[in-house]
DNA sequence: CAGTATCCGACACGATACTG
DNA sequence: CAGTATCGTGTCGGATACTG
């Protein structure tokens, strides 16, 4: 799968921290370990968050774990039991999207009003 | 500009905020009151990363307007002179997307072994 | 349970050209 | 200088269906 535009890798991570689910995800890890359903279930329950697709999340973690920000264990039962959690790496980075996050959702009124005034101010001329 | 997919506001500004080019907006003014093609000029003559055209950096600047992030100070004069700056909001989301621009370029190097590792044992199999 | 495969439409982005 | 307008293409993301 080519980007066409050329990205330098740090891009390619940021992008892969700060994506839709990618977020949702590492902010979940933080609290321990989930397995696939789980997590899916956990994000479906936060407010005003849509539902993960079982393919998106499979990117979203798919993404992260080639990154080594996730690890992957998948333990050789039937039926499959496979428990996702974060590196160190990851949860370094967890923590700084989770800041980031928290920032966005304590400012969200105020960024809501800017938006508001600002599109007023276009609307009258 | 309808978005099909249901966003929640906070998804929208932390897309604006860590956007390709709004990360180097912000880290950019950070430093200091810049004007549109001083911007750009300073965001090509970063490494390994590419240039803004004209309209994605005015598309980056007018969404971080909206959001109150971004002060746009146009003097009418002509030529025409205008200066961006960050707002208060803006200077403390600027502090957070650089911590972040940090830590990404710190682990670059861990993160591509990561990816390296990851592909070399995907690709035995 | 934990995924993968395929199809499809919306839209983000870049290139180019034009304007006050 | 500081943008806007238009157009074309490719990618992302969702829906749906299938598998070990």
């Amino acid at each position: 799968m080519p980007v066409s535009t050329p990205l330098c890798p740090q891009r390619l991570t940021i992008e892969h921290l700060t994506s839709r689910w990618g977020v949702l995800v590492l902010i979940r890890l933080l609290e321990g370990t989930h397995r696939f359903t789980e997590l899916r279930r956990a994000i479906a329950a936060m407010e005003s968050v849509g539902e993960v697709t079982e393919k998106m999340l499979g990117q979203t973690l798919h993404s992260l774990e080639r990154d080594g920000l996730v690890h992957r264990d998948a333990k050789p039962v039937v039926p499959p039991h496979v428990e996702y959690s974060l590196t160190d790496l990851g949860h370094e980075a967890a923590v700084q999207i989770r800041a980031l996050a928290r920032w966005t959702d304590e400012h969200r009124e105020r960024v809501e009003r800017a938006r508001r005034e600002y599109d007023a101010g276009r609307a009258g001329v």
